[in-house]
DNA sequence: ACGATTAATACGCGATCGCGTATATTGCCT
DNA sequence: AGGCAATATACGCGATCGCGTATTAATCGT
């Protein structure tokens, strides 16, 4: 299940679902990751003017990884379902 | 070539490599994604406070895409090469 | 339907962003 | 070595972050 991201929209879903697939909530997921719950909150929402350091935090305690790669156009037809 | 990426250095070095692979100056890919060149600078150098929008933008403007996925054991050993 | 957990939003604060502009500093090429 | 392009830093500014704390609003299970 691995999600392809474009947006800070789509970033912020997908992160969400992996959190829930861990089974923790906003709350314990920014204890872990030294943050409050508004800003696991706002980041998940897609808020573009959050911070790239909460983002790589998130990542770190959902045990996530990002690979950076051109863009596919196979992709494009996921796209929609954001 | 998919760069994978788990902390501010690693995203900002690898949006480096893209960019450059892409025969782009950060004066350039700034004017692009509608940024500064300081800005530019500020990403790549693995600044965590950077915004994420800045991300998204450069990735836009790079064509590139996002994907999130799983940490995996194999890539630990590629990790020292940052 | 209702209480309880979870998620979204608010206020004031200090810190820091990206901005325009400008100036070091570095790196490359002949 | 010299000169130019590319990158890193700096200043002041307005905007916005994440913070602590708290309060709505939404979602869930029974």
């Amino acid at each position: 299940m691995n999600m392809i991201v474009r947006t800070a929209k789509q970033l912020g879903a997908t992160l969400r679902r992996y959190r829930r697939q861990k089974g923790l909530t906003q709350l314990s997921l920014g204890k872990l990751m030294h943050a409050r719950q508004a800003t696991v909150s706002k980041l998940e929402s897609g808020e573009r003017g959050t911070q790239l350091g909460v983002l790589i935090d998130a990542l770190t305690a959902l045990d996530l990884e990002l690979v950076v790669r051109p863009r596919s156009r196979a992709a494009e037809d996921i796209e929609e379902l954001f």
